[in-house]
DNA sequence: TTTTCCTATGAAACCGCTTTCACTACTCTA
DNA sequence: TAGAGTAGTGAAAGCGGTTTCATAGGAAAA
């Protein structure tokens, strides 16, 4: 059997009587090119089964068409959290329809950093979109190359070479705070999340900064420390129960740690909002579900990853991007009534 | 915050006082360095960690490091069949050993061809296996660039472009067919694989051949069609043994169908080995763990998966690499006593 | 009609590597 | 001691694209 051969610019200029030049401004619509030659090339190009060489492309200063999406967690958390399922949804749908191919990346705690950047590098993306990244930004700013456009999912406001699309997290954390203060709690604990997490630190930071400012003294007891996972919640609250300390209330940092807490409290007698008032964070179809249903602060989960995916195709055209911060909003719920 | 710069391989020649050539060589093993150069270019790669620019080596026709393992089935079959995860444990090891980064692909069927390709071009791999592969090779031998190597797991006699390692399955089929025979069956129920796939018709090749050989009549209403799954062959099964057609055996052409057939042949209260004698096909553990256990045709899966990655790594170092036929042998079992 | 400004185009430079080729400086063989 | 290898090396030629630059030819402005 005949092997089909690889053909190069070359050859489709040369078949369509044209330069090279035009063959490339044809396929990247970069410049102006007549109609009579662009529907000669194009004819050409699909005649002889042309594939222009990716490496060459690339090499050359172009794309590539293919980004990564690092989710820098445990696979099985990510599944477990309907949040980040709409996160990635939002994120592949706007790569998609900008006509890049988007790949998923479990990066584990167990892997090393530059285990990770050497994957992508092989993987020869244009552009990584990075999620959850809580690890020392210097060893990407170290190993990554120059060609390749980073956009963070999540504040990162340290680098001044990779952007990021993050949410108003500290405005949140007030926001779901000065709802329970508002509902006339002032003894209230939170579930913060992991605080090797810039997200969850400063979600704590909003609630501290809530008490402060309605005058309410800050109580270290009150602080239960979580890691954004349903058992650390458990945990992490039924430690603080049997302690007997009094408390009216429950900020959780996501939604998964207050459908968590919601279950305990209710598990422990400690009836939700008659007694309890609870508020999460993240504004995910756990809260909607659940019954009763969680007040929580909505984070724009598919705008998120959208935006990020934006701004990476952005960035791929060369056009100027910069970090976004999304806003929050309360979405009301049966734990605060 | 100063960005890291990128060093192109010119700059390493200049700091180490060598030609980019030398740099190359020291990098590719390529050619003999003299001990002090070689030893000043490496410091100098470390010191200025340098990554060479993997378009460019690609371009110039080197390799990239990293290979594709593309499962040609649906991610759940493979899982539940043990047969398949010695072989990707096979190949991972060969591959990894080799210093060759592999990459796990699953090619569902809903998937086309070109998507397929498309991705395998975008992955930027030096070399790509493929198991289970029975779709038109004439796709791939359009699309693949002609600087991608591809090996099949499985015969593939037809393509003189790729080459394969597959298993002696006409002989295995008739190898398990013929020691039922000799235990003095003489009518000997197949279930088959999925009939689109070479192997299933191989296998089944070798029943008819050893009935053949032996002079014993080859009854269609003892072929059962299955699909290599569980469900496929209880299916199978159940609807045979409704018809009442006189059998005293069973060859399953897998042992995920073998041991189905074992499981609803007891619940019909046949006693295998007893009444009815079964073998199956591929040495799984599942074969080895059952009870009682089945006897079946070993394939070496882990060397089939090694065998694969050590063809690719040949290719990919320029050695020629050629088809080969791994041996199969029975491995004796409770059901054919 | 003449000058100016676009538009469409090809030639050529360049991206960062690998590899061939030519050449030097030795080490061997006879 | 002369001729033949051989090991080590750098210059330069690609690999197959993209992009800059220069230019020809028309249209618009004068």
């Amino acid at each position: 059997m005949k092997i089909s051969p690889q053909h190069t610019i070359d050859e489709i200029a040369a078949a369509a009587g044209v330069s090279k030049a035009t063959v490339s401004r044809v396929m990247n619509g970069t410049a102006t090119v007549s109609d009579e030659r662009r529907k000669k090339v194009e004819a050409t190009i699909k005649k002889m089964n042309y594939r222009p060489n990716l490496n060459a492309r690339k090499l050359a200063g172009g794309t590539g068409g293919s980004i990564a999406l690092v989710l820098e967690e445990s696979t099985e958390e990510f599944f477990l959290n309907p949040f980040w399922k709409s996160v990635v949804e939002g994120f592949i749908e706007k790569a998609s329809s900008s006509n890049l191919h988007p790949v998923l990346f479990f990066h584990s705690k167990s892997q090393s950093d530059e285990a990770l950047v050497d994957a992508l590098v092989r993987g020869n993306f244009d552009g990584v979109a990075i999620f959850g990244w809580h690890r020392d930004i210097k060893v990407l700013e170290k190993f990554v190359p120059n060609n390749m456009v980073v956009v963070f999912g999540g504040n990162q406001g340290s680098s001044n070479r990779f952007t990021y699309v993050g949410v108003e997290n500290i405005a949140g954390g007030k926001l779901a705070t000065e709802s329970l203060i508002e509902k006339g709690c002032s003894h209230i604990a939170v579930i913060t999340g992991d605080l090797s997490v810039q997200s969850a630190r400063e979600r704590l930071k909003g609630y501290k900064d809530a008490l402060k400012a309605a005058g309410i003294p800050i109580r270290e007891n009150l602080i239960l420390e979580g890691k954004f996972t349903k058992e650390s919640a458990e945990l992490a609250l039924a430690k603080f129960l049997k302690k007997g300390i009094k408390f009216d209330s429950v900020f959780a940092a996501n939604d998964v740690m207050a459908l968590a807490a919601l279950r305990t409290l209710q598990a422990h007698g400690l009836a939700v909002p008659d007694k309890i008032k609870l508020i999460g964070f993240d504004g995910s179809d756990l809260a909607r579900t659940s019954s009763p249903t969680i007040a929580t602060i909505a984070q724009p989960s598919h705008e998120l990853g959208s935006m990020v995916a934006g701004n990476l195709v952005k960035a791929l055209n060369r056009e100027a991007i910069s970090n976004i911060q999304l806003n929050l909003n309360l979405i009301a719920g049966g734990t605060l009534n």
